[in-house]
DNA sequence: GTCTATACCACGATAGAC
DNA sequence: GTCTATCGTGGTATAGAC
């Protein structure tokens, strides 16, 4: 199965497969995606996919890596910034958020910039909360160092929660997130708010940071939830049954 | 296009087929799934999918009708029975909040019991979550008398914040739910945490409800995100610049 | 090494036999 | 009400042109 080392020239048919990659997994997602729509907008033979990357897979595996590999190493790079200016003390929980927020809009700018077809804001939605397994597992587990230096982070700055509990709230941070970019409702809507000005996702994610860093600093409910278990939940459940009739 | 009337039995086939359809969405989504497995699953010829709902997008919005026409039911019953203890009074971000999951949990609880072959929490997650245009189509105009009545009890609750901005927190709000029931990671842990429970998922919404009613009660930004636009973004941008240095 | 043409099997959809 | 046959399109694989 031969790979390209691109001898000398043009790779011009492979960043073309990769910016209609891109296009097409915007509107359509992966399981969406037709590979024969998909070289028809490339104006590439079919077959040069399975030749540059290998397959559908391959190709996308090799989108979402030329974006978030990047992202993620602006985000750790943003991360270890903050901590080498405030040595010794625990980040708060905005400077966190921000670190993981910012990146995203200024590759988005930049490639925006750069005359990029596709909004890489949305993009970056879109692979979060795709459902395809393919996708999933790649994103999980190639990040997974970045995600761990994050939550350290977060437990540094939120000491008083429990490891399990902390993992929860990052799991929310992150499901908001992912489903704001993503969606595609929203966007319209913000493009009627501000029609003219180009930096209304710097808006949309000012406003979601403070509701995320509410959320992340919220006191644990009254009741230990990990303990309360076994009989409180036989109450609810009969509450439950009494709404109903 | 004839549909099925059932004029004295067997309405057997339709069952199945709606019950392999949860199955097969659950774990593939609606691009992911093919109707020749489902219908292999269900055991019923390929042709029967067409005869009684009429094609693929038919037979899972009747899928997803089937669930969700009750579920909201249910929402709806509870907020009002809610209000109706409070005359007079605006109630709280964590009750509306507990009219919005409660019900979840209610009919997975009562799915279980009847033997259901599937994860109703689950399926309703991938539901709000999945791609494809058909399905959030039809969720979105078939539910949106539901949402706009739960935005307005959000709305009396929080009064201080202008209606965009409501409009951005429950958007938020569905996020982390959303991306929350859907995930399949999550769910391999908390079943690993609990394994004879089967109430996992009280617990989880549990710890979802108190983080989504801080972020709904955090302040606004300090600066008025919508006036501050023109230089501030600027700002910004230079500060970006400078980081990457 | 780069690209194309073409064949292959599975998919959703539909018409018509039983 | 159920099933078979068939059509256009999906991802994939490969032989061979340049």
């Amino acid at each position: 199965m031969p790979r390209s080392q691109h001898g000398k020239t043009s790779t011009a048919t492979r960043q073309r497969i990769l910016e209609a990659a891109e296009a097409s997994f915007l509107e359509h997602g992966f399981d969406g995606t037709s590979l024969r729509m998909l070289t028809a907008a490339a104006k590439v033979n079919l077959a040069a996919v399975h030749y540059h990357f290998g397959g559908k897979e391959e190709l996308f595996r090799a989108m979402l890596a030329a974006r978030f590999d990047l992202l993620n190493r602006e985000r750790l790079a943003l991360l270890a910034e903050c901590e080498k200016r405030s040595p010794g003390r625990a980040l708060d929980c905005e400077t966190i958020l921000s670190a993981l927020f910012r990146p995203c809009l200024q590759l988005a700018r930049q490639a925006r910039e750069q005359g990029a077809g596709v909004d890489l804001l949305r993009l970056i939605g879109r692979a979060y909360v795709d459902p395809s397994p393919v996708l999933r597992r790649f994103l999980s587990e190639r990040y997974a160092p970045a995600a761990a230096r994050f939550k350290e982070a977060f437990a540094r700055a939120l000491p008083q929660f429990p490891k399990r509990e902390l993992s929860w709230r990052l799991h929310f941070v992150m499901g908001a997130l992912a489903y704001t970019l993503a969606g595609t409702d929203p966007w319209k809507l913000i493009a009627a708010i501000n029609p003219e000005e180009s930096d209304n996702d710097a808006l949309l994610l000012r406003r979601l940071a403070p509701f995320l860093a509410a959320g992340l600093q919220a006191p644990l409910p009254a009741t230990e939830p990990e303990q309360a278990t076994p009989r409180r939940l036989r109450l609810m459940k009969r509450q439950d049954e009494a709404l109903r009739a």
